[in-house]
DNA sequence: GGGCAATGTCTTTAATTGATACCATCAGAA
DNA sequence: TTCTGATGGTATCAATTAAAGACATTGCCC
C-alpha cells in the first residue's frame, strides 16, 4: 500500500508536510498542499485507519451494543430500524460502526474491554440488557453512550414518547366509544413504566375505571403469552371491548386469539397495537397502532453522538429526547 | 490504558517477552508466560487492536457490505437474519463485525478502498448492487469475500437451494390439484433465474401449460406491485387458481388483492409466498410458503469465510452453498 | 577430566508498522 | 533583530518480530 512515506518521497518534502497537507493543516503553503493532494490521488493513496488511531486514539468507529437475550437484536424490526438510520447518519459524518461483542480472540470480555480494545470513540446502545452490571459499566464509563429506550443517571437517550402513543391510542379508543379497555403492558421496564402511568392517567382524566383483569402484564415481541393473555381476558365475565398491545406482534397474535374465539378483531373486540411495524400495514386487517419513528430517532441519536463527539456540552433537557409518534388509524377499532 | 510495558517493567522483562507471552509462543519460559499472564490481569491490561492490526497487517475485522437501493438492508428480514446469524458465528472466533460505507471521512471513497483504509481481514456481501461497478472491484480484489444471493466467477457464495424451494412449492400446487398456477417473479438476478427455471421445469414435468399471462415479473419486497399483478390476474379470463410470489410480503399483498376483489385467499384463489417470515407465522390467514434457513446460510458462510481467513484452499465445490429449504404448510393452499 | 565447541533455551535489542505532533530550523519580511 | 510562514527532524503511539545475545547444558576429543 502507499503511505504518505512514497508521497513525501515523490513530492520531495517529509511526511510531517504530507500529513499536514492531507489533514488540510493552515501552515503548509496552499501550492505544496494541492501538490502533495494531486500526487496522493495519483498514486491511489488511503490514509492507514490503525496508524491514524494508534496516533491520535480516534478510530472513527463507533461501537454497536445490541443483543438482547436471545441473541437476535437485528432480527426486532424496531432496533434494526434504528439502528440502520443510526448508520446512516453517522456514515455520513465519516464513522463506521462495529458490533461489540463480549470475546476478544477466544477470550471473553466485558463490553467495555472490548470497546476499549476496539478503542471506539462512542458507543450506540439498544436492545440489550440494560440493568445487567456488564452494561452497566459501559454506561458508567468515560466513553460517550446514547442508548435506545433507556435513561441512565447523567447519560444520553432516545425513545419514543411512549406517554404520549399510549395516551393517543387509549383516547382514541375512548373517542370510538369504548368504556372496558384492557391494557396489556411489556416486562418492567422505563418504557412500560411510561406507558402504564399514560394509559392509567388517561382512563383517569375520562373517568372510566382500570379493573385489576384488565390490566395485565405481557412481554414484548412475545406473541403466545399475548395469545394467552387474549383468551384469559375473553373469557373474563367482564370482559373489555378493546385491547391494547404493547407491540404489533402481540396484537396481531392477540387478534388470531379472537378469531379462533369465533369473534371478530375489530367488530366485536377492538385492537390496537405498537410500534407500526410496515409489514402489518399489509396484512388484513389493517392494524391501528402507534408508529414509532424509527428513523428520527436513529437521526436523533447520531445528532446528540456526534455533539459528544465534539465535546460539546450539552445541555441537561437535550440529554433526553423523546421523539413523537403517531397514531396510525387502522380498521381494528371498531366505532361503538 | 495498561500497555505491555508497564506489564514488562511489573515482570522486570523486556516488551518482547511480554508479548510472546500473552501470544503464548513457544520461545518463553512456562514460569515466566505465566508471571507475565498473571500481571497482565492484574494490571487489567488489554491488547491495542490498533497498533497489533498496525504491525500485523490482520484486524480480526469484517467488512459488512450491505446496502440496497434503498439503503435498507438492515430492514429486511431475511438480510438482517442472516447476517446476524453470520454475526454471531464469527463473534465466536473473535472476529468483529464493521459495516462499509462509502465515506471516509467526508471524502467518498469506493467499498473496496474502504475496505483497505479500514485493513478488513475480509468481507461478508449481501443485499447489494453486485453488478454496480464499485461492488464488482471489491468481488474481483484480493481480499476474502463471501456473499449471500450471489456467485461470482471464482468467488464464494451461499444462498438457499432456490431450485428445490420452488419445485416444491409448485409441487405441493400441483399435488393440491392446481393446475392453473401463476407465478410472479423478482427482478432479473441469479436467484432469479434458478426460480424461474424450476417453475418452468416442474410445470413441464407435470405436463402443465404455463401461459405468458401467468408468467409476471414483479419486484422483490415490492407489496404494490404484487397488488397490481395481483388484481391483473383476477381479472384475467385465464385467471390462475394458484400464485406464486417471489417473497411473503408481496404474498401478504397479493392475499389483499383477493381480498379486495371479494374472494377468498385459500379457498377461490390458492397463495404461496417465500422466505418464511416469522412475523406472518402469527397473521391469519396462516401463510404456506417456502421456509428459507437464515441461520444455516449465516453459519456457512461463516464457516467459508474462516477457512478463508485460514488460507485454506477450499475445493471448487465448496464454494457454493447451497442451504436447503423447508415447505412451511399454511392455510391458504386450497384442496382442489 | 579438562577444555572447547556446539547446541538449545530463554531473553533482549532494536527495527518496524503509518501517521501525527511537538519542536527546531530557516528564509525572508518587517 | 525579531517575527512569521513554511518545512523538516524525530519521538511517539503499542505492539510484533527477526536477529542477536546470554547462559546453561551437552558432546566430543585429547
Amino acid at each position: 500500500m502507499v503511505s504518505i512515506k512514497d508521497i513525501a518521497q515523490a513530492c520531495g518534502v517529509s511526511t510531517a508536510t504530507v500529513s499536514k497537507a492531507l489533514n488540510n493543516r493552515e501552515d503548509v503553503n496552499p501550492a505544496t498542499r494541492d501538490r502533495v493532494r494531486e500526487t496522493a490521488k495519483q498514486l491511489g493513496y488511503l490514509p492507514n485507519a490503525m496508524a491514524r488511531a494508534l496516533k491520535t486514539n480516534r478510530t472513527y468507529n463507533i461501537g454497536v451494543l445490541m443483543v438482547d437475550k436471545a441473541d437476535r437484536g437485528l432480527q426486532h424490526y424496531f432496533f434494526a430500524s434504528v439502528l440502520d438510520s443510526f448508520k446512516v447518519a453517522m456514515e455520513r459524518s465519516g464513522y463506521d460502526l462495529t458490533f461489540i461483542s463480549n470475546q476478544i480472540g477466544s477470550q471473553t470480555y466485558s463490553y467495555y474491554e472490548h470497546c476499549m480494545y476496539r478503542n471506539v470513540d462512542g458507543v450506540f446502545a439498544a436492545c440489550v440488557d440494560f440493568e445487567s452490571a456488564d452494561v452497566q459499566t459501559l454506561l458508567a464509563s468515560e466513553l460517550p453512550v446514547v442508548s435506545v429506550d433507556y435513561v441512565g443517571e447523567g447519560r444520553y437517550a432516545v425513545a419514543s414518547d411512549n406517554a404520549k402513543g399510549i395516551a393517543e391510542a387509549c383516547g382514541y379508543a375512548i373517542r370510538k366509544g369504548h368504556k372496558q379497555i384492557a391494557f396489556i403492558y411489556g416486562e418492567p421496564s422505563q418504557v412500560t413504566d411510561a406507558r402504564k402511568d399514560a394509559f392509567l392517567n388517561t382512563m383517569k382524566a375520562h373517568r372510566l375505571e382500570v379493573p385489576g383483569n384488565l390490566f395485565l402484564e405481557g412481554k414484548y415481541l412475545h406473541p403466545e403469552l399475548a395469545y394467552q393473555l387474549t383468551q384469559l381476558l375473553l373469557s373474563d365475565p367482564g370482559c373489555p371491548t378493546c385491547i391494547l398491545y404493547p407491540d404489533d406482534i402481540c396484537a396481531v397474535a392477540g387478534m388470531t386469539a379472537i378469531r379462533d374465539a369465533g369473534l371478530t378483531p375489530g367488530k366485536e373486540i377492538s385492537v390496537i397495537g405498537f410500534d407500526g411495524n410496515p409489514i402489518l400495514r399489509m396484512t388484513g386487517p389493517l392494524l391501528t397502532t402507534i408508529r414509532q419513528d424509527t428513523e428520527t430517532i436513529g437521526i436523533r441519536a447520531a445528532e446528540i453522538m456526534l455533539r459528544m463527539l465534539q465535546k460539546e456540552n450539552i445541555p441537561e433537557r437535550e440529554r433526553i429526547s423523546n421523539v413523537d409518534v403517531q397514531l396510525l388509524e387502522g380498521e381494528t377499532v371498531a366505532q361503538l
